[in-house]
DNA sequence: GTGAAAGCGCTAACAC
DNA sequence: GTGTTAGCGCTTTCAC
């Protein structure tokens, strides 16, 4: 059995509050003292035990990240970041994962593991307006992330989804593309980053007065390299022309992109392509990706300052926050670009990791 | 503030005993309490404390996943498989990232978040067997991961890094490549993934009765993309004639493949090129990649099971056991071999997951 | 089948 | 500066 505090004051010959006193760097100790219980702390290995500490003050320091699935580079990358913004500021992080059903998103949201963690962080993928009510539920700090799906009862941090997708496809057409293809949609979808996405490459042909051709509208069922590749597939099976792709983030088009190299589609002669969330690949690919920068470095800072907030200042009477960060259209091989325009090097040198 | 069982009791009109037992599935609950109780639990919204629960029955069901960095793509898939066995057993993981320093890792090690967690999962980077004793005073359960360092106090699951490097070499010897250069050497180690890599590629160069030429040894600081990029421009400017590269991981292969193409050098034709740890990028990079699968799922698995078995046997008694788990040869274009071996098809439709 | 009460290990009033 | 003690919310004997 672990040591107690009990174990060590007696060991040290003190009360049990001077050792919690040590341990919590109260200051007004004597030195002599703070020796004596700090070597019979070392003699017994103590670790105070973080589940009373936790019972007695009400926190863990613990918050809960929510996310589909880290195998997505783009959530693993995200969850990077929001683990080095919270263990700056003493947090740790607990994943949970659900995969890509609403089912098991409900499911972990209903459940959204008690009250081991102070606040969670939850990454939309499926709920919608008509799930607000369960959101009301979760008693506890959260902030969403991804779309601006509720003008709720949470904070919200969200990416530009129509106006990324909108600058993706806008490069494209200031390229002199005319026929380019979405990648990526979810029929029937409005509300998620497919229906959104879909909205901002729909906004760039309205404006640029192209009609919208539903053949070039290509539906996945999820946003893996496996589906871009498929689809793509499929799609030149169809002998549809076309001289441009906006695929809806960055795995999909690396997909479609080994699709298309395979078929002797040359990238960006023949067909320019555009993706979004700016993982690390993209610097490194043959073409390099261009690709909308989400902000997802930001995005996580952000969050996890509001979500601070809520807990450390239990701060209920403020009214939800709405955060919109900034995104950045990266232009590269791929669509006709220098390698890597984000540094302007003929090939990254450093990985763009900025925290 | 949050309704505790007290509370629930009370508006129930049964005693706190009660509640608990229909919480926890306790058999023997006549239907009409149950319903009582189910009713003022939803009425509250109740949810138990788990810092109070955890500290009575000693346990948190979590466990703690300790790696280097989930940006790496080998590391979120492990940290995705890992999660997949644990939920699957009733765990939830908390993850630690340290980054590439060896003070971060014993800051890490050392403190191993007290007793909050039932277990840890370690992911070994730079600790060796100086390095035991500190292993040693950790004294909640814990599997390493990794290499095959310590022939020592815990568990461990390692992957069978010398012979998949050698495997990785023969393949190139195999194809007729003599001049083979290995990427990834951290000079000077011996014990950890890098020199244990090393160490293959020398065994499969004796073996074939050819010379190690030191000039075609590359050494990185890290195992970034950015970094097999660095490393592999720098070697093509010194003009050492090559006809092959094993790189150490997946990622510094990839760097490396852009450079290679950017200047000009065909794939697999001039160089092959072949990596390690079968990320999902390998089925679809063009050409695609040859690797080595070290058995990610299974390490996963492997290393749930044991720690699980320890943290729920108390298992104190048994002898530390250590796992091999097989590695698998995959040839694919980067070595002239089909586009994915794995799956025998042009190209993978579904992604190579086993769960 | 249900209730009363002890106690898990810690923190923080409060006393001295 | 240090000791005493109550109690965080839960599980779990042990009565009844």
């Amino acid at each position: 059995m672990a040591a107690t505090l009990h174990d060590v004051s007696k060991l040290a010959g003190v009360s049990i509050k001077t050792v919690s006193n040590v341990i919590n760097d109260y200051p007004y100790i004597r030195e002599s003292t703070r020796a004596k219980v700090l070597a019979a702390i070392a003699e017994l290995g103590y670790t105070p035990n973080l589940s009373a500490r936790n019972l007695r003050i009400g926190r863990s320091n613990v918050i809960s990240l929510v996310i589909p699935e880290l195998r997505n580079a783009y959530f693993a990358e995200l969850a990077d970041s929001v683990m080095r913004a919270a263990s700056g500021r003493g947090y740790a992080v607990l994943i949970e994962q659900f995969g890509n059903t609403r089912e098991e998103e409900l499911a972990v949201v209903r459940k959204a593991r008690g009250q081991m963690v102070d606040g969670i962080l939850y990454s939309v993928l499926t709920l919608g307006e008509d799930d607000r009510e369960l959101l009301n539920e979760v008693k506890m700090p959260t902030v969403l992330l991804g779309e601006r799906i509720f003008d709720g009862p949470k904070d919200h941090v969200t990416m530009q989804n129509v106006e990324g997708a909108r600058a993706a496809t806008e490069a494209l057409l200031r390229d002199g593309r005319r026929r380019i293809v979405a990648l990526g949609a979810h029929p029937g979808e409005v509300i998620g980053s497919a229906g959104l996405r879909l909205t901002g490459y729909r906004e760039a042909l309205d404006a640029a007065g192209l009609p919208l051709d539903d053949e070039l509208v290509i539906p996945v069922d999820t946003w893996h390299r496996a589906d871009g590749a498929r689809a793509m597939r499929a799609f030149l099976d169809q002998d549809v022309p076309f001289d441009g792709v906006v695929a809806f983030n960055d795995t999909l088009a690396f997909g479609a992109l080994r699709v298309l190299q395979e078929a002797g589609r040359r990238v960006p002669e023949d067909v320019a392509l555009i993706g979004f969330d700016d993982i690390d690949e993209t610097r490194y690919s043959m073409p390099t990706l261009s690709t909308i920068d989400p902000g997802r470095d930001e995005i996580a800072r952000r969050a996890v300052d509001l979500l601070l907030r809520r807990i450390e200042e239990g701060a209920d009477t403020v009214q939800p926050v709405e955060v919109a960060v900034p995104f950045r259209l990266i232009e590269r091989e791929s669509t006709g670009g220098p390698p890597d325009a984000a540094t302007g090097r003929s090939l990254p040198l450093e990985p763009a990791v900025t925290h």
